[in-house]
DNA sequence: CCACCAAAATGAGTAGCCTCATTTTTGAGC
DNA sequence: GCTCAAAAATGAGGCTACTCATTTTGGTGG
């Protein structure tokens, strides 16, 4: 008998599943998305291919569960950072600028976006990316005093983060610096919210 | 010989051209872009299935190709709407609106943005849509008297457009009227450029 | 310890987008 | 009208995400 609940099944599974984890972050950093195929995951996790997808309903679900934490991170730190903000139009700029940081590795940011808004609805780890990008507007909205305005303001903050997240991949407005553009676009959104 | 200075040659590809565009309009038209194969619309368009990609180097493209025409007409008729408003708030409203009005057929709506935003990016009709889109910016920050920050307002517009439109697909918030979401978004966003 | 069942894993097979070596068509020069 | 080169069309085949019938594994009751 074992100190943990858990019997051998359960911890193989964890096990396995830290190991596609593991395979998918290293081959899809070097390689980026569509640099990579299903096959080179397995082959590296050492499960067969058809065992990726009792994993994950899809690549781009592997994906999301690589880089779901990533987020869960930069919103934490975006809070904690907030959190010493009296202004809430820093808070809100605070917020959000550690996810718009993530855009230096701006290719895997943009196809994250693209995973997240256009995945099969039903899959799992799609629903916990929204249910974050939920968590974030739910934030944004608090700082700003609550109610429907503040919540329409948190939503049009988190479309100009998406949009400004996915042009690297547009290549439409190449010189601009992202991260700055950010701000003074939330500075206007908060302007417009306030002037009600 | 011929009134036309087109050769036969050309004359036979604009047909062919023709012929595929149809196809594949009514095909997507039917069962939307995943509900079709390639083959099925080279064989309604009566082409090989190869010739296909000498006029779209994709799928993707080929719904561009499609829809295009569609955005075209939606930003002239907010157009022709904006000109007859003399508040830049309502003027940018009539601007947008009929392009979220296509999204009674949401689900073309969201694919549309998905392979505008996302598609492989020197291809002919992805960099033909992103100038419509350039150009609905344009005449938003127009309206609201030029410059920077007017140029940032009509980005955010359009990213919170950009939202909305892919909105249904996501299933997240699906009670809400999008147009009259739109309007009350652009109302706050108009405000807050303004509010500088 | 064995028999049995459900859950998990497997990997050969399928579907569908797209490529590219080959064939066909077009038009120009003579 | 004939020859030839360039452009266009063709469709068999490659590649890769994903499926599913079969096999293996792990746990449980006797």
């Amino acid at each position: 008998m074992d100190t943990e609940a858990t019997g051998r099944r359960a911890r193989n599974m964890l096990e396995k599943r830290e190991r596609i984890v593991r395979a998918a972050a290293e081959l899809f950093a070097e390689r980026g998305f569509e640099g990579v195929t299903t096959q080179e995951i397995s082959e590296r996790a050492d499960v067969a291919a058809g065992t990726l997808f009792r994993y994950a309903a899809s690549k781009g679900e592997l994906f999301l569960m690589v880089h779901n934490e990533e987020l869960r991170a930069a919103i934490q730190a975006g809070a904690a950072a907030a959190a010493a903000e009296q202004d809430p139009e820093k808070a809100v700029i605070a917020l959000v600028e550690p996810v718009m940081q993530r855009a230096r590795d701006s290719r895997s940011a943009a196809v994250y976006q693209r995973e997240l808004l256009f995945g099969p609805p039903t899959e799992r780890y799609r629903a916990e990316g929204l249910a974050l990008v939920g968590e974030l507007e739910r934030r944004i909205a608090e700082r700003l005093g609550g109610g429907a305005d503040a919540a329409r303001a948190a939503r049009t903050v988190f479309a100009v983060l998406n949009l400004l997240l996915v042009q690297p991949w547009t290549g439409v407005h190449p010189g601009a610096d992202p991260v700055e553009e950010l701000r003074l676009q939330v500075a206007q959104v908060v302007r417009g919210f306030r002037a009600r």
